[in-house]
DNA sequence: AGAAAAACTTGACGACTGTCAAGCGAAAGC
DNA sequence: GCTTTCGCTTGACAGTCGTCAAGTTTTTCT
């Protein structure tokens, strides 16, 4: 075989395996959404497939299982979220800009992708039962902590302070007001909303030190 | 009917209602057992029933449907959880004293009950697609942050400071650090536990004004 | 002790689940 | 242009689910 020959099945060989990928992303992408709708714990693959222009059989033809459909799915969903606050840390000049544009993205995100944030939740939870996803999920955890930490030492740099905390610390504090807003916003309390965001700036506040 | 017969009546009639209530107690603890074990998205009604003495008809001899027994469990979990740092604050006279066994009492019902608490995780998040779980839930998360904030008040109080945030930011810090070790607990990361266990005590420090 | 009521078991129902084999039309390769 | 491969659909499978009616055992009351 020639290596023209070769060079021209590779060239086949990768466009079909790029096809194959295209497709399989395309119904991971389809997947994310319904289980953002649904829940881990009521999303069958059936639904998933009536939420795409695919029959149900086809999820085996590009999954191994569900485990294998649902695990590239949360993959998808790294892609979406972590890169939203990088814009605001890089334009952002002065630590009041910095804060009042990270508010505003903050709770932007938490009411326009509400469902897709509670899908993460969800699925973070399901990794404290099931084995299989807490490789992802600790990825995905640990690349939301490096966001948090960028913003947290951009403000402190423009401030002239020091984060006070360590990572890990700014990490769940952020989110966890991010957690606590998501869910009174799904529970149609906007009042508490609405203190939250009020109290985020004190809190971020607490994770650097005073100038 | 004559009076005596009537409180005769009554008191047979109160009779049955606490044996009533007594075994449908019963099944919920033996719910919250197996839930604290599968998580909600594998629960069964067999399961349960398996996990205790009786037979599977008999929840709906004791229960409406399935959501009305998970309902009765959480509220359960509630009567195990929430009363346990009272202790510690009840007899601390001392800042260093108060934090420290703060510290010893989280990471020791992290590690005793950490499957109970990931079933608290589960159902919380459960909520976010499940309205019906909702009002129970944001009570018992109502009740948890009214006990961070009993500790926090007391330690700021023996410290000779004040607050520094509000009683919904140090829960979510506390809480976030709290599932932050849970899973990296389940996760067999005892490094990250470790890790953790040393940040908590500054952790707290940032929620108090300095002396 | 006998009757009535409560407590519990059993088995069945329809619906739904993940999985997969068989078969189809369309595209690709010779 | 004929054949092979690919992409996808359909239908069926074995199993599990929540629910409930019918029947049995146990307790309670007179």
């Amino acid at each position: 075989m020639t290596d023209v020959a070769e060079s021209k099945q590779d060239r086949i060989a990768r466009r079909q395996v790029d096809k194959f990928d295209a497709r399989r992303t395309e119904l991971a992408v389809a997947t994310l959404h319904t289980l953002a709708e649904l829940g881990y714990a009521r999303t069958s693959l059936r639904e998933i497939a009536q939420n795409s222009e695919f029959s149900h059989g086809v999820l085996h033809y590009y999954f191994a299982d569900k485990r294998d459909l649902i695990t590239e799915a949360v993959r998808q969903y790294e892609v979406v979220c972590v890169t939203k606050y990088d814009e605001v840390v890089a334009t952002a000049t002065s630590a009041e800009q910095l804060r009042d544009e990270f508010v505003a993205t903050f709770f932007d995100t938490l009411c326009q992708d509400a469902t897709l944030h509670r899908l993460w939740y969800d699925l973070r939870n399901q990794s404290l039962f099931d084995e299989s996803f807490r490789a992802d999920v600790l990825e995905i955890d640990s690349h939301r902590e490096a966001m948090v930490w960028r913003v947290i030492s951009r403000y402190a740099e423009l401030r002239g302070g020091e984060p006070a905390g360590s990572p890990a610390v700014a990490y769940v504090t952020l989110d966890g007001v991010f957690q606590r807003a998501l869910l009174h916003h799904l529970a149609g309390n906007a009042d508490a909303v609405a203190q939250l965001r009020a109290e985020l700036p004190d809190a971020i506040d607490l994770l650097v030190t005073k100038p």
